[in-house]
DNA sequence: TTTGTTATGTTATAATATAACGGTCTGTGA
DNA sequence: TCACAGACCGTTATATTATAACATAACAAA
């Protein structure tokens, strides 16, 4: 639970290259078990999705893949709907852009806490809200196929920071 | 309450000359009060967006805009950007799409059930789903500013035409 | 009339995403 | 062995959504 790094907005003393080997580690056993193979190009997208704790956008990808030769828009495309289909990473609309997933063990909503100072993001994956939701759809008498939650606000670092420089 | 169409799925009575007629007079008031022109571009953009009762795109909006004379995009994107600020209609962001906002008399965020079959919508202003995302939100000791919610699914109509297809 | 302000017109372009087609590689069954 | 099926990727072109930048109009206040 708290092993996962992804679920609360990260703190000064986290390690960032064993939260990236983990992810990695992780969705090589998930493609794994679910038969689908982890290639070079999809392994580095994912990598850069995850290389910082902010939602990335798909041509930022591709300009970092084009660090290492040619690639073309479809390959970044290609490889996040991949990732996407197995729950590797999840799609923040507001923004157009990407963040790892912290726990693509289950299917489940994407529901995200994001901070517009820093743009940093935190995962939820709230039985509360998920729940209010379900409620709410059932009064409207509405069959609920998936639903995505962006809050936007500050994050616990810089509310602090911006507290500090009222003064 | 109820007078209020847009609070659930529109049902076969529904009177929609009379809905647009109530949602455009709200509009006119609401823009006296603040001190704001309700334009010629702006009254019949929100007229279109007000048109189906389901998300349009600014480039549909432009389309019908240009039947009655020339058009260009940022015509178009003003006009939604004044009436998105007034709380007059909502972005769905996860469709690119625009709706008119049923309750524009206070600010509120977007809680919207998007129907997948037939496209149509309803909004929401659910506090049990506003305060699950409050106390979500406190627990990561985040400050919301404002908040998204978008559940995909199906309407009530939609979900009686499919099951008796199913046969 | 001049000026300031708000709104709109116009052109170009940025940013995001997908279609369509062809090539490469690899494993599999004849 | 071979050929062929399927998955993956490269490449080009284009669709879709949105904004920048600058010019003009409309109108009210000084």
């Amino acid at each position: 639970m708290s092993s996962n790094q992804n679920l609360h907005f990260i703190s000064g003393t986290h390690d960032h290259q064993s939260c990236l080997d983990n992810a990695m580690t992780n969705a090589e056993q998930l493609c794994k078990q679910r038969g689908q193979h982890f290639t070079a190009t999809r392994r580095r997208v994912f990598e850069l999705v995850w290389q910082q704790h902010k939602p990335i956008g798909a041509y930022e990808i591709l300009e970092n893949l084009q660090k290492d030769g040619r690639a073309a828009p479809p390959t970044v495309y290609r490889a996040l709907d991949f990732l996407l289909d197995l729950g590797l990473v999840h799609r923040i609309s507001s923004m157009n852009a990407y963040v790892g997933c912290s726990h693509p063990d289950y299917p489940h909503d994407g529901q995200f806490l994001i901070c517009e100072s820093c743009k940093s993001f935190a995962e939820l994956d709230s039985p509360l809200i998920t729940t209010a939701i379900e409620q709410s759809a059932a009064d409207a008498d509405f069959e609920v196929h998936r639903h995505t939650v962006e809050i936007m606000g500050l994050c616990p670092r810089c509310r602090i920071k911006l507290a500090s420089e009222e003064q």
